[in-house]
DNA sequence: GTATTGATCTTCT
DNA sequence: GAAGATCAATACA
């Protein structure tokens, strides 16, 4: 269950698709909604955004961290660890958890791999806060997250 | 508990 | 040649 996300669009400057300006690694979020960019992050780890809106309109959501439901015994052999807290908690530890690299950059989120399956529940509260590593545009509050899950990648200020 | 640093790839200057 | 949508290990309080 994703819990936590966050926002960028082409007019955003510490967005890849910043000015619409496309390159080869950032060609995905070029494409219609509803496809995956996947992107190399510090050279070490994967990040998987959502892409959304029409094509050749850079904008997409960073998925941040997720509430593990399905699979944990698979997450937990790829990130070789048993903490069910740090299995998915920040963007390059559910790519590992969930087997995501490169391959999946521009493949649709409507069929296999991909499954996206809509949450049992609506969410309760949904809590807003500024993002997270980046310098560019730093004041913009559009990181996402669900109120009170404990498997965020960092708190929300209250 | 917070702070610092190395790993190592792609993009842009 | 520098910076970056990060993580984990290490050092210190």
């Amino acid at each position: 269950m994703i819990v936590e996300l966050e926002a960028y669009d082409h007019t955003d400057p510490a967005a890849h698709g910043y000015g619409n300006r496309r390159t080869d690694r950032n060609a995905s979020m070029f494409l219609p909604g509803g496809v995956a960019y996947v992107y190399r992050s510090y050279g070490v780890h994967w990040c998987l955004n959502f892409v959304c809106g029409d094509a050749d309109v850079a904008s997409a959501v960073l998925i941040r961290a997720l509430e593990p439901t399905h699979g944990l015994d698979e997450m937990r052999a790829r990130r070789g660890l048993d903490d069910v807290r740090l299995l998915c908690s920040g963007p390059g530890r559910l790519c590992q958890a969930l087997g995501v690299t490169r391959a999946h950059d521009g493949l649709s989120l409507e069929k296999p791999p991909f499954e996206l399956i809509p949450a049992p529940e609506a969410p309760q509260r949904i809590l807003r806060g500024t993002r997270v590593g980046i310098t560019k545009a730093a004041e913009l509050p559009w990181r996402y997250g669900l109120a009170g899950s404990r498997f965020v990648s960092r708190r929300f200020a209250t």
